[in-house]
RNA sequence: GGAAGAGUGGCUGAGCGGUUGAAGGCACCACCCUGGAAAGGUGGCACAGGGGCAACUCUGUCGCGGGUUCGAAUCCCGCCUCUUCCGCCA
């Protein structure tokens, strides 16, 4: 959510930064709406004023015995003009935060322009695709054999779902713990276990509601319903929700590793086969919850912690400054990490690194004790390091051999046994 | 799921329809005191929003939402959460 003091102050220049988002930001309305609120904001306010001071009087004459008749007269047909302009005020800032609620957050002055994933700039290519001297198969036909079982997931639970067994489902929870151990054992994250149902206060935190309802899986239980949640970052950013950290508590570094759901809604056709894009997948997320002083620092330290895994997984990658038509919602600034994908000849999104300074910490209300001792708002980090489906889909492209079998990276050996090769039986 | 009790500021905790963000204590900050420290003294110390160039001023908030009332932390209704006991369950 942007600041609303921004708005008033600096209409224009919020209006030219949202439009090189490509958001069309409705000024026009918010000034109508604004100056409505003023208006009436300062009358009912006047109104409760009045009133206040003539219940106070009433309470001291009759403290005293004396007659209140006039008084109460006079304040005798004050409540309803009072409650009636209290619910317009209410619905009319209602209005106001329902319109907030669904504006992008303002974009880093360091982003490139541009409006779609071509204008994304390379920032740095890491390894050497490895050269094939036999036709490289995709992640589905060398999986298939070792257990990788689109079948099954379909008649279960239908498209976009996968089973797996045997040694790729071992692999797949290898990639996770691994993650994790690295994560926490030399980046210095708290692992953390989550709620994977959430309530839609956590998703309006984040930014995922009121706006992106659709993207979402919910259950209805009783009265209540829950989201699934599409990330640990809901969960992770969340913890701060409504909170005042002390500063010396800052920052606040957090990893899980949870399943992702997302219904996909409107990427209909893309990605249709294999596990690139799945209802459920499982992924490792870091959260950082920073002074504002440090989010872009912070920012780089956690593009390097995913590029980390990549590394030591010996997988070629680059990294990608998004542009600002192809970021988030709520992010100020985010990296993508691309990994090589042999079969498809071309880098595809393993990783997605957020700053998103104070937009969601504002939902939040997520907040520190300044050097003054006054509450301010957080900045809040969010990144996959990495998403453990296209982690494994990276790895079964890329160390697959010429037999159908796959080698076992190296760092990934002692999550596995010590085995050094998976092959079909 | 059933029964009982409870939710007040950073923490603890009084107030339980009337002039007051809300006693006392702890913590914290400033100053005083002190050779230093401890103890002591004085003052300050919730959050959010509005109006005003400013000094300043107004409004809202005692778990959340509604109601009664001229006036609600205080009364009524609904909900949520926590604690204890019982039941059930991995």
């Amino acid at each position: 959510m942007l600041d609303i003091q921004a708005l008033r102050n600096d209409l224009d220049g919020v209006v030219s930064a949202l439009k090189k988002r490509g958001f069309d930001f409705d000024a026009a309305g918010f000034l109508a709406l604004e100056q409505t609120r003023k208006t009436l904001q300062t009358r009912t306010q006047d109104l409760q004023a009045k009133r206040n001071n003539a219940s106070k009087l009433i309470g001291m004459a009759k403290a005293k015995g004396e007659d209140v008749s006039a008084v109460m007269a006079e304040v005798a047909g004050m409540g309803d003009q009072l409650k009636a302009d209290e619910a317009q005020l209410s619905a009319l800032q209602a209005q106001l935060q329902a319109l907030l609620l669904n504006v992008p957050n303002l974009p880093h002055d360091s982003v490139p322009a541009g409006l779609s994933e071509a204008d994304n700039v390379e920032v740095r290519k890491v390894g050497v695709p490895r050269q094939f001297d036999f036709a490289v198969k995709d992640h589905t036909d060398v999986g298939a054999p070792l257990g990788l079982d689109f079948d099954t997931g379909i008649k279960l639970s239908g498209a976009r779902f996968t089973f797996m067994r045997g040694a790729i489902a071992k692999l797949h929870r290898a990639l996770a713990q691994f993650m994790l151990d690295t994560q926490t054992e030399q980046h210095g994250y708290t692992e953390c276990y989550t709620p994977y149902m959430v309530n839609a206060d956590s998703l309006i935190g984040t930014g995922q509601l009121p706006k992106f309802e659709a993207d979402l899986f919910s259950l209805n239980h009783n009265d209540s319903k829950l989201y699934l949640i599409p990330t640990s970052e809901v969960t992770l950013t969340n913890s701060v929700r409504d909170e005042i950290v002390a500063m010396e508590a800052l920052p606040i570094k957090l990893t899980a590793h949870t399943p992702c759901f997302r219904s996909e809604a409107g990427s209909y056709g893309r990605d249709t086969k294999g596990m690139i894009r799945q209802h459920q997948f499982d992924k490792v997320e870091m959260v950082q919850i920073v002074h504002p002083s440090k989010s872009y620092e912070a920012l780089e330290e956690m593009v390097g912690h995913a590029e980390r895994i990549l590394q030591d997984l010996a997988l070629p990658y680059r990294v990608v400054s998004l542009c600002v038509g192809d970021m988030g919602f709520g992010a100020a600034k985010t990296y993508d990490l691309e990994v090589w994908l042999p079969a498809q000849n071309t880098y595809r999104e393993i990783s997605s690194v957020s700053n998103c300074e104070a937009f969601q910490a504002r939902r939040l209300q997520a907040r520190f004790r300044n050097e003054a001792g006054k509450p301010e708002l957080v900045h809040t980090l969010n990144g996959s390091g990495l998403a453990v489906g296209r982690t494994l889909v990276a790895v079964l492209e890329n160390y697959q051999n010429a037999d159908g079998s796959v080698t076992v990276p190296e760092i990934l050996r002692p999550y596995m046994n010590n085995l050094a090769l998976i092959h079909a039986d």
